[in-house]
DNA sequence: TATTTATTAAAGTATTCGCTTGAGTGATCT
DNA sequence: AGATCACTCAAGCGAATACTTTAATAAATA
C-alpha cells in the first residue's frame, strides 16, 4: 500500500490547491484575513450555513491554511501563515493575466471606464503622513468598526452619492476594502470618478496593509 | 441567470486553483515546464493514458495555465506564462510550511539525514564561471538530451554508485532535476552525502534556471 | 482518394464534493 | 444538574471529476 514519495508529495500539494479551489473557501479565507473570527460570524458573513461553513473550515485546516483554537464556547479560526495571503494573491494574478473572462468582469465593475492603476501602500502611507489624501473604507460598518486604517472614513456604496455632495470637487480619494478579492473598492472608485473625483484604489486591502506592519486602528 | 460579479470572479479564481489541484495535472505542468511537448510525449512521461492526458491538458488550458498550438500532426502544449511556475512554487512552499506530512516525506527522501540548504542559482552561476563545482543533472537521459545546464553531467540515480568511484573524495557537487517538485535531486544528494561527498541541491530546476535568462544547452 | 498517425470528443462508471438535515459534544449560564 | 449555546459529526443526495473505452476529426502519407 505504500505509494511512491513523489505521488505522496503531489497529493499533499494538490490538497492545498484543492483547499483554495472552491469559491466558498476563498470567501472564508478573505473573511478570516480581516481578523480571526468564530464559525458563526464567518458563516453569517459568507452566507453559508453554519454546518457547511464548519466543514469548509475543516477542509482549510486540513490543508494547513488556517488554525483554530477554542475560546470559551467559540472556536476561533485564523490564518496560519502570511504565505496564505500571498498564495491567494498569486492565484488572482494568474487568473487575471490568463483568463479573458476575468478581464471582462473587472471591466464591468468599472462601468466601462478605464480603471486607473492602484495606489501602492507605500504611496498611501506617505500621503497619509502629509495629510494630503482622503481615505474611504468601503467595507460594511461592522468590519470597519473591528479594524481599519487610521484616518479612513467608513463609506458604504449606498452612502456614496450622499457623501459625495460634501466633498470638495476634484479632491483626491483612495478607496480600499477587504483585499484583492473584494470588489467594493473597484465599484466605489468607478462611481466617484464618474462624479468627477480623482479616485483610485489602494493596492490590496486591510490584511495586506496590516501584514506589512503598518498601523491599524483596532477594537 | 446573471450571478453577482463577486461570485463570478471567485469562480474564475477557483477554476485556476482546481486546475492545480490534481496530482496528474501537477505532473503534466512539471513536464511542460521542461519544454513544450506533444500530448503523446507528455502522456508517456507522466504514465497517463493518452486520452486521459489530453483531457487534463484541456483542463489546464481552460484555466489559462497552458497554451497549445498545432504542429503538423501533433498538438504542442507549453506554459502560457512564467507566473504559472511561480504559482506552483508558492503552492509547494505553503504545503511544506504547513503540512507535517510533507516534512515527513522530504525527510524520508534524505534517508534520515538533515538535508543542507539548497544552492541558489546565483551561487551556482558564480561557481560555474570559476569552474569550481561539478554539476549533476539527475533527470532521465532523454530530458537531459533535450536541454540542460551547460557543463552539467547526466547522472541517473542508478548510475550514482558507479560514478561515485570516479570522483575525487570530498569534492563539491550540485545536483538538480526538473524543478521544485522533482525528488531525484533530493535522493541523489542524500546518496552522495552518505558516500562522503559535499553534495547539495540546486534551488529549483531547469525551468527556473531558464526562466531567469541563464544559459541553457538546447537541442 | 484512401490510409495512417496524433489528438479530441463522447459515453459510461466509480469516486469525490458540496450542501442539507439531524444528532452529538463541550463549554457556559442559571 | 439541567438548559443553552457554538460547533462538529454522520448520513444522504445530487452534481461534478477522474479514468476507461470507443468513436470521430485533422493532418500527413501512400
Amino acid at each position: 500500500m505504500s505509494i511512491s514519495p513523489k505521488a505522496a508529495l503531489l497529493e499533499e500539494y494538490a490538497l492545498v490547491a484543492r483547499a483554495i479551489s472552491a469559491p466558498a473557501r476563498l470567501m472564508l479565507l478573505e473573511q478570516i484575513a480581516q481578523g480571526e473570527r468564530g464559525v458563526e460570524a464567518l458563516a453569517e458573513k459568507t452566507g453559508l450555513s453554519i454546518a457547511n461553513a464548519s466543514q469548509h473550515l475543516q477542509h482549510l485546516r486540513r490543508a494547513g491554511l488556517v488554525d483554530s483554537r477554542r475560546d470559551g464556547k467559540s472556536v476561533i479560526y485564523r490564518l496560519s501563515d502570511a504565505k496564505t495571503l500571498a498564495l491567494m494573491d498569486l492565484l488572482r494574478v494568474v487568473a487575471e493575466r490568463n483568463l479573458a473572462q476575468v478581464e471582462r468582469i473587472l471591466r464591468g465593475l468599472s462601468d466601462g471606464q478605464d480603471a486607473p492603476e492602484p495606489v501602492s501602500r507605500d504611496d498611501l502611507a506617505d500621503r497619509l503622513a502629509e495629510g494630503s489624501v482622503t481615505i474611504f473604507d468601503v467595507r460594511p460598518a461592522d468590519e470597519f468598526a473591528f479594524a481599519h486604517i487610521p484616518g479612513a472614513r467608513n463609506v458604504t456604496l449606498a452612502d456614496l452619492d450622499r457623501i459625495a455632495l460634501t466633498l470638495i470637487p476634484g479632491s483626491e480619494i483612495v478607496a480600499y476594502c477587504r483585499g484583492p478579492y473584494c470588489i467594493y473598492a473597484h465599484q466605489a472608485v468607478a462611481a466617484l470618478r464618474k462624479m468627477g473625483f480623482n479616485a483610485r484604489r489602494l493596492d490590496g486591502g486591510l490584511p495586506e496593509w496590516r501584514e506589512e506592519g503598518r498601523q491599524v486602528f483596532h477594537n
